[in-house]
DNA sequence: TCCCAACTTGCAGAGTCTGCATTTTTGCAT
DNA sequence: ATGCAAAAATGCAGACTCTGCAAGTTGGGA
């Protein structure tokens, strides 16, 4: 009930999504199985069964296909932050509000399984891949921003009326940059960091691990502590 | 006398770095005048005065030249940490390593300045830019997780040869990974931050607040500090 | 001095990406 | 239902990016 996964807008905004995921699934597919380098344009065009020309009114570049899968999940993430019950600390409030993202990737295991493959295969994409999520980090800032100020000031704002707030504060402040920017590296590096692991580890341990050392000021950790 | 810029190597090093050095300057100032966009390989090539085979014989793609900016000093970080006097934790260690580095960029401050635009007016090459940087990660977590072990188990180990370590460790650890990361993140925040502020703040000041929030592990600032 | 390896270069060709005009599809009001 | 306007898809021409290959230059060691 709470999430609908795609079902929101008309038919237009319906079939243009679909269109987009299909380019996006075919991309990373036929890149899974050729290699990213030799999936051309026009075979990933192709498999979606659209022109050419309409993949380049979905994508600025043929990478971008590779790279833009999850895109509706930084949208989630604030809103969670938003939503996040008082009383947490702004690191807490992100660390939960990404938490719940990870089950919807659990949810398209196998093509998310694919995406990482290929990333790991073809650097130049891995590259892209990471500058496109560290774009995302403004966003975020900004209502992490907002957030921190009801938990400290008088709430009353009910409306997210974003214009007073811009006006009363042009320069974005350090901190929610600062936070929002260490959190998505934080969850970056447990990402790559249990791919890399060959032994099972749960996500969740190396997930909850990171946001440890971040909360502690990363010191340096004690000797041959459990899953270091 | 500590470091020497650019001398070192024969004829054909020089020669290299030198037109190296040539294409990036050509790119930046290009880029700077007329927008990335409507800068071609071969106008820059032209200004650099070799063709535009050889251009792609430096770099692997167009945009790399408006990004490749700076790319020794990751090294110079990299030499900073191991040779780091012992008894200081590693985000002290990673801080002052980095902090060493500020200079360098004062120096070509004009060029940097123009890069700094040109990223700010071309969100692609920001991207760019930002996963180029994040990339160069792993290195620098390897660094901080020799420096570690030097500091914390039995000091002897005049001879860097990685293999043993390698060896006895093939699966990078997190911590060092983290903490590289949330490093060159800080780093990034500081400076997009400092761009970003009318007023003229000192860049050695966001610098050490940033570092200062990392190391207090990323508390709710108290309301109203000084440059928060 | 002579030679090899490294570097540069021109060229051909495949592939990427954009602008523009045209056709098809969708949302909506009648 | 039906017609209309906006949105989207398409085909095409053309500029630009990037690669492989073969031939010509140059630096540095034997």
């Amino acid at each position: 009930m709470a999430r609908k996964s795609t079902a929101e807008g008309g038919l237009r905004e319906r079939k243009k999504r679909a269109t987009r995921d299909a380019l996006v699934e075919a991309a990373v597919r036929l890149a899974a199985e050729h290699g990213a380098e030799r999936v051309t344009v026009e075979a990933i065009s192709d498999a979606a069964g659209v022109s050419t020309r309409t993949f380049f009114n979905y994508f600025d570049s043929r990478d971008d296909a590779f790279v833009m899968i999850g895109a509706e999940a930084n949208a989630r993430v604030r809103q969670a932050v938003l939503a996040a019950p008082p009383g947490l600390s702004p690191l807490q409030v992100l660390r939960d509000a990404i938490a719940a993202e990870l089950a919807e990737v659990e949810e398209r295991h196998e093509l998310w399984s694919l995406h990482a493959m290929v990333l790991r295969t073809s650097p130049r994409l891995l590259v892209r891949a990471l500058g496109v999520h560290t774009a995302d980090e403004r966003e975020l800032a900004e209502v992490l921003a907002e957030r921190i100020d009801v938990g400290s000031r008088s709430s009353d704002r009910a409306t997210p009326s974003a214009s007073e707030d811009e006006r009363r504060n042009p320069t974005p402040r350090l901190y929610p940059r600062l936070l929002a920017a260490v959190g998505v590296t934080a969850v970056r590096v447990a990402v790559e960091h249990w791919c890399e692991r060959p032994d099972g580890v749960a996500f969740g341990d190396v997930f909850h691990d990171v946001f440890e050392h971040l909360a502690a000021g990363l010191p340096a950790p004690a000797e041959e502590t459990g899953r270091n």
